[in-house]
DNA sequence: ATATGTGTTTGTATTTGACGAACGATCACT
DNA sequence: AGTGATCGTTCGTCAAATACAAACACATAT
């Protein structure tokens, strides 16, 4: 402990980055009590006390007898954030008229840090039942095992492409799932050339999705949307056809309707 | 820089709640480059590149060209704590039958810091066109004015009560909303003893809402729900009794239900 | 070209948070 | 009831982590 006094820059804020490591424990926990964190984050009582006891006054976390719990503020920012997105602002009826029309769930999503975050999702009448994808717990996952993560990929500049694949890998989710770098180039190629994305049970065994990307004006890519239903309902010729042709509009039709709206706005980049 | 050396307790982490300062400070500008959060904040600017890009590092805020702007991840950390709450989960089915039923506008909520939080809300059939609620902003309000709010205050502990007024008041929002001390304690007896609370356009001009509490077997109240729509049809005499039957029914089905799953568990105070 | 703006980097002074021990309260067990 | 362990909380102290300001590279505008 005595050579490495890199003081490089950015200098990252360790107290910051420990206060988020609490309200990472504190997810992972369920919420937790202060001798409990503090071992799980091998810190001592009274550090793990000061910051539960700072969260809270700012309101992010609260107190239930002696428990310390994740709180509803970051629902509100989470909402704020969310509503400030204008692929969210405009593609959320058009998904929502999407599920009705073909009955099918329906994805919103983006990326962000380099992983596909869901805006919204719809189920459709066919897919009631089984709502394993409305009320699953979000989190960020891999871009390159589903149909809106692929078509965001497909849209993302190479360089891009090659940074998400080097920080996260392209570990396997079912046998279908591509693994391989040359393979994902290959796939999003086809992917442009086409239109749109498929999911072919390589997310989940049994499930297969179709999914196209939203740009803007400048050729960035803000996102995309996918229709998913079981295998044996999507592969009918016919239907495939008549799916793709909704999402594809669907796609379209948000896309026109950004483009309209970001008018007078700067054309960022990315992380 | 002499005199005040208090350092009581509990520490407040100054890192931490500087860093919170720079997130609230996103939200309020939509998002801010370096230099303008560093006057807005009275930060030098390389502090304020730190805080930034700690934030970044720990991807609860994003980059795009040179603006920095809060991220999804408030957005996923959120759906995760409201997943948790137990009145959400068993709630929501409950809520949306209650809006198809009704046709209007329902509404989950629930207490935290003293002020109220939409854990959901739907809008029926007839409230269809001004959805100024469902696409409102969701923001932390106070208890006071609303039918949800009224509902949780009649339930709360009365000191609990004290210390809310004290720490936020009773600021008026129409010339009905609830401003004195001694009203709204008589208020919240009212409501206590006919089970249901009435929001007579103290929060908005021509809305009406009528609230009822949910609480779990030790008394303690978990939130509350409430259905409005314009009193011009909300005042009509059948209608309106229909309506109360239909929300306290809704709110002891919830009530059931959330008691049935909370058997083995504790039963936490507040803040 | 020159001047003013940006975001970023770095050296340095000192504020601030980490540590460990101690306190008071609660709970479990004999 | 009494004893011991364990909890959350408080506090004094020193090392470490952060704030500051000045300088940097780069861009844009005059």
């Amino acid at each position: 402990m005595a050579d490495e006094h890199t003081t490089g820059s950015p200098r990252t804020l360790k107290t910051v980055s420990r206060a988020f490591d609490v309200v990472r424990a504190l997810e992972e926990l369920d919420g937790a009590r202060v001798t409990e964190l503090a071992n799980h984050l091998d810190l001592s009582k009274s550090v793990v006390y000061n910051y539960l006891s700072t969260l809270r006054a700012e309101k992010f976390v609260v107190k239930e007898e002696d428990t310390y719990r994740l709180s509803l503020q970051f629902l509100l920012v989470g909402e704020y954030v969310r509503y400030q997105n204008i692929l969210y602002r405009i593609g959320k009826p058009e998904i929502e008229e999407l599920a009705e029309k073909t009955g099918e769930y329906a994805h919103l999503a983006t990326e962000q840090h380099g992983l596909g975050v869901n805006l919204y999702k719809v189920s459709g009448e066919k897919a009631v039942g089984s709502d394993y994808q409305v009320n699953k717990l979000q989190r960020a996952d891999y871009l390159h095992f589903s149909a809106t993560g692929k078509a965001i990929l497909a849209h993302l500049p190479k360089e891009r492409v090659e940074w998400i694949i080097d920080q996260y890998g392209l570990p396997g989710k079912t046998e279908a799932t591509i693994t391989t770098r040359e393979e994902l180039f290959e796939e999003l190629e086809t992917i442009r050339d086409r239109g749109y994305s498929l999911n072919d049970e390589e997310e989940i065994k049994g499930l297969q999705a179709i999914g196209a990307p939203v740009t803007n004006r400048h050729g960035r890519v803000l996102g995309s949307i996918s229709v998913s239903g079981p295998v044996r309902r999507m592969k009918q010729p016919e239907y495939h056809e008549q799916l793709i042709e909704s999402v594809v509009n669907t796609a379209n039709v948000i896309e026109v309707n950004v483009n309209m709206e970001e008018s007078d706005d700067d054309f960022p980049t990315f992380s």
